[in-house]
RNA sequence: GGGCGCAUAGCUCAGUUGGUUAGAGCGCACGGUUCACAUCCGUGAGGUCACAGGUUCGAGUCCUGUUGCGCCCA
């Protein structure tokens, strides 16, 4: 019990605060929080520091688009890991929290080119060099707003290691990478289909394309089997591929069309004979069951193209208009051609029905344009070596997800992946480190910005024009912002990272990709822990857009409410892994709850100042002489809380146990220990100095419990109160000591009768200023009751003189309220006062409660399983609420008749 | 079609390995000028834990199925 209480042998005493301190009567969060960061910053509390041969705590932020500005979601992810990350520093582990910002390719050459697009050029205006270095000098304008941003919201990280995934270090990395995976032969370029967008004019990964269920028609075509007088009916929601079909494809098991497998069929418009094949890939259920075979244009066609050996024909151009293989559609964009197909489709008598239908149809993730599926030459990772040591490493645990249902997600994605297409036809993002001599013909991939000549024959060498996608550069960021591929010390000392906390619909895009990039450039995981947060949604429950006018702007919310306040919503509002519904009205509540803290502390600094408050080295010093029932009570309730909110932390439920603290510091320490403790206050010297060292040392605690989440407001209320060391940041999280049963049970008594207290003086329609006679039959508790009588006088407004406190039974007294609470009960005479009515009616309702207790009570004593079967500490349990009930009934019986 | 979740008070959500009478905040009703706080204090009302089975002495909690909703992948 004495681990955590320090002894202070020497007693030191805190230089004076003055009784007229500088606290504002109520919570301002802009006096609070101006000017903290700097403070922290300047004392380096956000660099690692300690025991070097520690093991640091390490997060890498996910790094913000350099475009974009701060939303709901950043201050999401901030929260959750700045709380992580200033929790640990409290642990005392080394910590660090790299930030960095984001290239965003698309992204970032999409917003460069809308403000070309208004002063009417284009990219190609310019030219590639030109245009780039338009795109640098944008970036270069927003660069600094993500760290104004961080700062508002508290974010503790270590801005000297501030990284951007297009600086000379992550871009050599990108290149290390490249080389690496295409000398191991991991990376091929080649002629697939790939997700093509017409818009933006270049290829898409498959996790860049949206699937949304768009309303459209389901055409049905009529395809004469020729040599025969049938037809085959097939139904397409894209009728415009047609031109585009090598076949048509049936069920092998659809005896409809069993006869016709081997046969031609005659493609209308363009009149080309093509096969009919049996395929497992047809879905016998859609449409006639008969499909048209579009290899180029169509992910399963492709497939059943490869499997059934038909060949291909292209009848897109980038840009999505129809090229020379569509005949006398060359030229129309997509939309305009589907009707003129399906025009002349019904012109020759081909079109046999049209019905409306809904399907998925690709979006671009950027730009939203209809993403067309097409055969063109890119780069592609090769998938499968990649991802099975990245399978094996959450499969034998030692990657753990949180919540751990998301590695089955994980798992699902990796075990079904395909190649994974990495070249975009961008300006803006890392270019591809592959040149091509013009002489010998030769491919050079280097890790070299540039190339000057052919290293066989020196002839010239011209670089690839595409770039890498950006998520390819990402990947690397766990390493690449330590300084991989050079083994520098921050590498060494702080690779692998503790935890990537990140937003669950990135899983596939970032940390998948991280996970197993990790294991093929480091050979170890690049974190070992995966904690995924959800999305912030409006108190409606709908995605905030900003073309749905919801969107809750943090830069706003903090300056009315304040971060901490912002912070305390957010992190109490979520729980790992899903969604969360904001309303601003939880934000008020956190604000309020920040205003319950500082007027508690500025009530608490009164009794500080005038006493002595004896400090040892990890502050106030622990009471332990001369304390109350009430003091020892609020102790233990500190002790649970601290046990329960270091519990909830290990368990990443920071929510969890940010509740807890704010339960235990307004439902525990203001609503109790300080009602209670004004009465000492008005006491002895002694009691005062008691009652001072407690607050302090309570206090003082509490903030520090409560640092990780606000701590803006407790770095400043902190800062009042007597303490050790210079900064809350860099205080140590506090260490529970046992609790004190006695104590909590002693004082508990007294609570629950001051409860039942109130209550019979508000159902009694006693007026709530007056002071009034009690006697009070407290059982075992008599002991507990004496010592706290002042308490239990003040809080239940009971004239002292007039109350008397015994273990015995209370005798008849008629005209007298009753207040039972468990084992113990209060007679309130209040001659002539009493409605007796309303009396009978209030303990017939309690006798009635008591009752349904007993019996439930009886119910379970009386199966004979229960009692053989259960453990003896749950029936003890049962044995003692039957007792306790039986007692309330017998009193509350005697009570009634006493009544008449 | 495959996968993953969710369903508890009017609303938003907790509910640890199954174990007293299922909790909190907000909202609601009533009362309050108690010297920290009206950004507050006190008292109270409000739940057949989606439904149906099963396991168990005991199920909000574990298992199976059903319904409804959401998300991801194809």
């Amino acid at each position: 019990m004495t681990e955590t209480i320090v002894p202070a042998p020497t007693a030191t005493t805190t230089p004076p605060v003055e009784a007229d301190n500088g606290l504002a009567k109520a919570y301002d969060p802009r006096l609070v929080e101006a000017g903290l960061y700097d403070r922290w910053d300047d004392a380096g509390a956000f660099r690692p520091v300690g025991d070097p041969d520690r093991k640091p705590f390490v997060v890498v932020m996910p790094p913000p688009n350099v475009t974009g500005e701060l939303h709901i979601g950043h201050a999401l992810f901030v929260t959750v890991e700045d709380i992580m990350v200033r929790w640990h520093r409290m642990l005392g582990d080394p910590t660090l929290w790299t930030p960095g910002a984001d290239h965003a390719g698309i992204a970032g050459q999409w917003v460069v080119e809308k403000e070309l697009r208004a002063e009417g050029l284009t990219r190609h205006d310019l030219g590639r060099e030109a245009f780039v270095e338009r795109v640098w000098a944008y970036m270069n304008r927003y660069r600094g707003r993500i760290r104004e941003q961080m700062e508002i919201l508290g974010a503790s990280c270590d801005w000297s290691r501030f990284t951007f995934t297009m600086d000379p270090g992550p871009s050599r990395a990108v290149r290390r990478a490249f080389k690496l995976l295409y000398d191991k032969g991991l990376i091929y370029k080649g002629e697939r289909l790939i997700s093509w967008c017409p818009r933006c004019m270049t290829a898409l990964s498959d996790l860049e394309v949206v699937h949304r269920d768009d309303p459209g028609s389901l055409w049905t075509l009529r395809y004469p089997v020729e040599g025969t007088a049938e037809i085959i009916a097939v139904a397409t929601s894209r009728p415009e591929t047609m031109l585009g079909d090598t076949g048509v494809a049936v069920h092998p098991d659809d005896n409809r069309y069993k006869r016709l497998v081997g046969k031609q069929v005659r493609l209308p418009i363009v009149d080309r004979l093509i096969p009919v094949v049996a395929d497992e890939g047809v879905d016998p259920a859609f449409g006639t069951g008969a499909v048209k075979v579009t290899p180029n244009h169509d992910p399963n066609d492709f497939e059943i193209a490869r499997r059934q050996g038909l060949p291909g024909i292209s009848i897109l151009n980038p840009d999505g208009t129809l090229n020379q293989a569509a005949g006398p559609f060359a030229g129309m964009p997509g939309g305009e051609a589907r009707k003129a197909v399906v025009a002349r489709l019904e012109a020759d008598g081909a079109l046999l029905g049209v019905a409306p239908h809904r399907h998925a149809v690709g979006h671009c993730q950027r730009c939203d344009t209809v993403v067309e599926p097409l055969i063109s030459e890119q780069w592609f990772v090769e998938m499968a070596p990649l991802a099975a040591p990245a399978i094996a490493a959450a499969r034998d645990g030692s990657l753990r997800f949180v919540p751990d249902h998301f590695k089955t997600v994980y798992l699902n994605w990796l075990e079904n992946i395909h190649d994974w297409t990495v070249s975009r036809q961008l300006w803006w993002g890392h270019r591809i480190p592959v040149w091509s001599c013009q002489g010998c013909n030769e491919t050079v991939v280097t890790e070299e910005e540039t190339l000057a000549a052919c290293p066989s024959c020196g002839g010239a060498v011209v670089q690839d024009p595409d770039v890498l996608d950006t998520w390819f550069s990402s990947g690397l960021w766990p390493f690449s912002t330590l300084g991989w591929p050079d083994e520098t010390p921050d590498l060494a000392r702080f690779y692998p990272s503790s935890v990537m906390e990140t937003g669950y619909e990135i899983l596939f895009f970032w940390v998948a990709r991280m996970v197993f990039f990790g294991l093929e450039f480091t050979g170890e995981l690049p974190f070992h822990t995966v904690y995924l947060h959800g999305t912030v949604r409006d108190a409606e429950g709908a995605k905030m857009s900003k073309t749905k006018g919801n969107v809750i702007d943090p830069t706003l919310v903090t300056a009315e409410y304040g971060a901490d306040a912002l912070r305390f919503a957010l992190v109490t509002q979520s729980s790992p892994g899903n969604d969360l519904k904001l309303d601003l009205q939880k934000v008020e509540d956190a604000r309020n709850f920040a205003n319950k803290l500082w007027n508690a502390t500025r009530f608490a600094l009164r009794p500080i100042a005038e006493g002595r408050i004896d400090l040892d080295a990890d502050g106030p010093a622990r009471p332990t002489d001369g304390l109350a029932l009430a003091d020892r009570w609020v102790l233990s309730r500190l002790d649970a809380t601290t046990a329960a909110a270091t519990r909830l932390m290990e368990q990443h439920l920071y929510g969890e146990a940010a509740k807890a603290i704010r339960e235990f510091v307004w439902s525990e320490l203001c609503d109790w220990y300080l009602e209670a403790a004004k009465v000492r206050l008005r006491g002895t010297p002694e009691e005062q100095t008691v009652v001072a060292q407690t607050l302090a040392f309570v206090l003082e605690r509490s903030l520090r419990l409560l640092h990780p989440t606000m701590p803006f407001l407790t770095e400043t209320l902190w800062a009042e109160l007597p303490h050790a060391g210079d900064l809350l940041i860099v205080a140590p999280w506090p260490v529970a000591a046992p609790r004190d049963e006695v104590a909590e049970a002693a004082f508990g008594a007294v609570i629950d009768l001051v409860r039942a207290v109130r209550n019979a003086r508000t159902e009694a329609n006693v007026e709530p200023g007056r002071w009034i006679a009690a006697e009070v039959f407290a059982g075992p508790h008599a002991g507990a009751f004496a010592e706290a009588r002042r308490e239990l006088a003040a809080l239940a407004r009971i004239d002292i003189d007039q109350l008397a406190i015994s273990a015995g039974e209370p005798a008849a007294a008629p005209g007298a309220l009753t207040a039972v609470a468990g084992e113990t009960v209060a007679l309130l005479p209040l001659a002539g006062m009493v409605d007796l009515d309303a009396e009978r009616e209030r303990l017939e309702k309690e006798r009635a409660e008591a009752t349904l207790e007993k019996e439930r009570a009886e119910k379970q004593l009386g199966n004979e399983a229960f009692v053989s079967r259960a453990p003896g500490s749950v029936v003890e349990v049962q044995r003692k609420r039957l007792q306790t009930a039986q007692e309330q009934i017998a009193l509350l019986e005697r009570r009634l008749s006493e009544l008449g």
